[in-house]
DNA sequence: AAAGTGACTAGAC
DNA sequence: CGTCTAGCCACTT
């Protein structure tokens, strides 16, 4: 049975990802590299790749570049979505 | 197999 | 502050 999962159920680093960030509080953000590591991963940006395959269910806006920047394609909606949380954005970057 | 790509990061200047 | 470089890792061409 385990073959029939494998698959569907991609990877447990995935799964894991997904886990943290839908950990992190509303009103609070997160770097890739510090879901990263508290997911257990060596790098950022697989953090990234997993979002962007499957962020549907998931508070994504709350994790930003190390910098406060957020990745350019997003930073519309994303700036939006944070300063609704009460998050301080000044000149599009979150301050922590 | 080699090179390109991207929701990244840290260091150098 | 800013830009550039190199390192990173899974995926795509």
């Amino acid at each position: 049975m385990a073959d029939l999962h494998d698959a569907a159920h991609q990877d447990a680093a995935h799964e894991r990802v997904r886990e943290v960030v839908a950990g992190i509080p509303a009103g609070q953000v997160l770097s890739y590299g510090q879901v990263a590591a508290r997911a257990g991963l060596r790098s950022a940006r697989q953090v990234g790749r997993i979002l962007a395959l499957d962020s549907d269910d998931l508070p994504w806006h709350r994790v930003l570049r190390a910098d406060g920047r957020c990745a350019p394609h997003l930073a519309g909606e994303q700036l939006a979505r944070l300063r609704a949380e009460g998050v301080t954005v000044v000149d599009g970057r979150v301050r922590r």
